[in-house]
DNA sequence: TGATTATTGATAACTGATTCTCGTTTGTCA
DNA sequence: TGACAAACGAGAATCAGTTATCAATAATCA
């Protein structure tokens, strides 16, 4: 069965106060100031266990390590050049409703499906 | 200064020929039509020396390992879930711009630039 | 052609991320 | 409260991708 535990609560917590994806790492700096001394792998046993549910989801951006964040809807992302702080974006008409002070200097977008070969069957 | 191997010979072309961004282990399995029993490693040190030169681009798919094309104008991808095979897409009007038989099931968009703290100063 | 030295191939080593192992801790329920 | 097993923490192990090492090869130029 599944037990409540503060690690637990400690991780589902960052994850939903912190509004972006962020790195097991993050996840584990955020989780020791409710726990200190919070394992890592019990990091990674959470979220695995998380996505598992249905709880959380993984946000992977090209070239950099996956992130995690709470299931929702979904929306595409801002990565500061800058900062490398990552936003969340509402996702229809995503540059029309980019909020004001946003400075798009490039992107990426990546299309899934099927190809015509794979989608003719 | 630089030679000119078979090798380099053989990995550009296949760069070249492909049309789309290939993995370092693709570009060993295609090169070594022309050199039998080309190494990885000079693959790699291929790659990284033909992408200082900007002869090369790095292209970094969500949640994939680093794939490499000959240097282009910006275009995004399409990525088919049931064969994996990565396909280009001209970059403006993407949706409309996608030739007929493809299905989009999904899709990641990475805006990058400056956030408005960042961009502020 | 011969000397020089960049480049190569094979493989070991490294890297960062993630998972496994195992002894210990701690929820949970009777 | 006490027994039991789920969950934990620490660190070793694993994994895929990539880089470093080094002796052998081969491109280049006198």
């Amino acid at each position: 069965m599944q037990r409540h535990t503060r690690q637990r609560q400690a991780i589902q917590k960052v994850l939903e106060e912190s509004g972006r994806p962020l790195l097991p790492g993050e996840v584990q700096v955020g989780a020791q100031n409710q726990v200190p001394g919070l394992g890592l792998a019990t990091v990674y046993r959470t979220l695995k266990t998380m996505v598992a549910e249905g709880l959380a989801q993984i946000i992977e951006l090209p070239g950099e390590a996956p992130r995690f964040e709470i299931h929702t809807a979904h929306h595409d992302h801002f990565r500061c050049l800058a900062c490398g702080e990552i936003f969340e974006l509402s996702c229809p008409g995503v540059a029309a409703a980019l909020p004001a002070g946003f400075e798009i200097a490039d992107h990426q977008l990546v299309l899934y499906g099927k190809c015509p070969e794979c989608s003719g069957r």
